[in-house]
DNA sequence: CATCTCATGTAACTGGTTACATGATTCG
DNA sequence: CGAATCATGTAACCAGTTACATGAGATG
């Protein structure tokens, strides 16, 4: 799957890896990551498979740049992959979930101290959405009215951020009282 | 991890691979599967730690079961990591969300079906998790008042998988919504 | 007559992580 | 003076998937 988000990002402009991984993590981070070592790999596999093309641009006193350009063969690709809906919901693994459901002979009081820190992740994580990442985006958008379209969907992926969020933070009050009143 | 999921049901009583991989499908699948083929792989590398011990019970007409129990030292390796907190929140890949944020040239149309196709999923999960899991639950746990937190527990984790749902249609709803006002 | 259930496993592969290695420049 | 940034990559490893192999009995 990596590799249709790095299509996704040079049919934008032609980038190196390590510009693909910041953009990455400002933007796609909280529901598509990869690391760099994993990036250069996979850009690497691409050009073999002819989905990108890529070219050194020397620089004096810092590494050179290997810049990568998307083929048409990888566009079209990339059409491909967006146009095709998904079938089935993918599964999850959520590693809280899986402690709790066996947490049955543990101590209340570190039941609860966990449920607590997990709310404080959840609440932070809440807050970045509704600062930070809105304004990096507007930033990389800027005003150019070409990529509305592109901002609208950008937009809503936060969206889906803060709900997630508030969705989480909503089970495990509900949860910590749970525990509170009933688990004795 | 999934040693601790294997651990956590053998804890409460000794088991086949066979058998764990179906209490998983009954009960963690949502939020924790794995296939049988790493169950049984996985199973070996525990024995070799020396967290689980197996006998192999002969059967005729049948294949042979290996009986898998857990040892002292599995036991103090579960509770070791159910009493330690998370604390960081796992990053998540959501590939719709994916597909959306670099969908900006594709038709209203095929994007618009898109969304409604998913929304469907995730009301058909929602059903499920309303129906057929909770009355899982109930039969697993059967009336024994001794595993009552557990039941508290294991109800938890349904509950997150309804919120859960209920958000992915919320964010749904509002998009398909989003997308047909201002897709243009 | 075909498919499902019971029950075990191995082998090849893909996706992703961790650690290692290099080296100049800039920032606090 | 130490850490971060720019910029590339390789190698070893771990987690997880797919495909293969076996074979009897029960169910539809």
């Amino acid at each position: 799957m990596l590799i249709y988000a790095l299509l996704g990002f040079l049919n934008y402009c032609p980038m190196t890896g390590y510009e693909l991984k910041q953009f990455m993590d400002d933007s796609t981070a909280f529901f598509w990551h990869a690391r760099l070592s994993q990036i250069y790999t996979t850009l690497k596999k691409m050009e073999v498979q002819g989905l990108v093309e890529s070219e050194v641009e020397p620089q004096e006193d810092r590494p050179d740049r290997r810049v990568y350009t998307i083929t048409e063969g990888g566009q079209q690709m990339l059409r491909e992959w967006l146009e095709t809906p998904l079938t089935e919901l993918q599964p999850h693994k959520e590693h809280l979930l899986l402690k709790f459901f066996f947490s049955a002979q543990i101590d209340k009081d570190t039941l609860l101290t966990q449920l607590r820190l997990k709310r404080k992740l959840h609440q932070d994580r809440l807050a970045v959405y509704q600062e930070d990442t809105h304004n990096t985006l507007q930033q990389i958008a800027g005003n150019s009215p070409e990529i509305k379209k592109d901002v609208l969907l950008w937009e809503a992926t936060i969206r889906y951020g803060i709900l997630f969020e508030e969705m989480s933070i909503k089970w495990l009050n509900e949860q910590i009282e749970n525990i509170e009143r009933h688990f004795d």
